[in-house]
DNA sequence: GCGGTAACTTACTCGGCAGTAAGGTACCGC
DNA sequence: GCGGTACCTTACTGCCGAGTAAGTTACCGC
């Protein structure tokens, strides 16, 4: 029923989604619609809840606690792609284009960036930790933490739009851009651990 | 005229910003939109055409094709910075939260962006070409190009929301981050090109 | 088999807003 | 000063879709 919904409003975005329309596909009657949600924002209110459950639970189960941190940045990276692979319009519902820009929805979605944002930021702490560095740009965790998941949300919509790519080639393409940089990327540097026993950056 | 109606469309999105709203605020009557644009669409559209205009201008001017690689992409991502921070509502009528998930502007914004990646390419390739590098990653211009994209809009949108730090400060942060990557930054490198006479990157 | 009630549907209302028809007003040539 | 015309306004229409009122069916206890 939610499932319904998150597909209507992924595929019409939200103010082209007739609750008729939805109730169709649920082979359901509008009235109920509105006995077990209030309104239109309340019904996508739920699909959005929902679709953020799933990504959480995809992320935690992918990622590994007690890896090295650009180990888990991978595996965080694999996760994602994998939830905006598989349930492409729970995606379109959180992050994608059909909330985009509709102001009841202003919260909710900052309320994941944020989240998600709160996810990377011990991450990169552990891993200034780990190399012993004392960086000034890293004070800034959220706006990086932000940035980065900007690039994936454009990458993830790209990648939607234009397939072609492998799950796994996009999410190693992102996880250089995010670890390495162009700096290094044009160096010809690469990060390459992930499938094997992790070797970590290579120069070829 | 078409600044009073990207204004609109700015501050309440595109479905809630009506023509009365735009007319009003225009001084002139609503049959007079309809006279110069022919539907809300059309005048929407002009709004969006205007602001890349702008933006176009605003890059080509901050930007000097002759810098090395790293700098242009400096001076370009200083610009779209100065381009957000003042004309903050063309940004939201073009990139921003006014036309997301509109359906009628998808191919608009598509052509925006793709505009943008293209011109980040030849950067890229330059840079390459003057490291020697033969970089694999770097085949996938074009994905990564719209990554640095994404994170731009994020960031931009996470500074609009939450100003406080400088604009030459978000600059850096995105350059930073685009450019060294998180496994540098951990490790405290920090691109520190262009204010001074560009030494390139340093360890501290 | 009959009141009552829970679950659901059909068939409406009603408001907001894009788009328009018809009517001023100022100014021109003559 | 009068037809005409370019320009602009007030005041409407019509539609679409969120939300709802009233009716229908199925089922239960007795």
């Amino acid at each position: 029923m939610v499932d319904a919904a998150t597909r209507v409003f992924a595929r019409r975005g939200y103010h082209q989604a007739s609750m008729d329309e939805i109730a169709g596909r649920a082979h359901i009657s509008k009235p109920m619609l509105y006995a077990y949600f209030d309104s239109k924002e309340g019904l996508c209110r739920a699909c959005i809840r929902e679709a953020r459950r799933r990504l959480y639970d995809a992320i935690n189960a992918g990622v590994d606690a007690g890896a090295a941190p650009d180990e888990q940045l991978w595996l965080g990276i694999g996760a994602f792609f994998t939830f905006v692979d598989e349930q492409s319009d729970a995606w379109a519902v959180l992050l994608g284009e059909a909330t985009a820009g509709v102001g009841a929805f202003a919260r909710d979605v900052d309320d994941v960036r944020r989240d998600l944002a709160d996810g990377i930021r011990p991450l990169l702490r552990a891993a200034v930790a780990a190399e012993g560095g004392d960086p000034p740009a890293l004070e800034a965790t959220q706006p990086l933490a932000h940035a980065l998941i900007g690039a994936g949300q454009s990458l993830a919509d790209w990648w939607l739009a234009n397939p072609g790519l492998s799950r796994d080639g996009v999410a190693r393409l992102l996880m250089n851009f995010a670890w390495m940089g162009f700096g290094d990327l044009v160096r010809g540097e690469v990060w390459e651990g992930g499938t094997p026993a992790a070797p970590r950056r290579t120069r070829r």
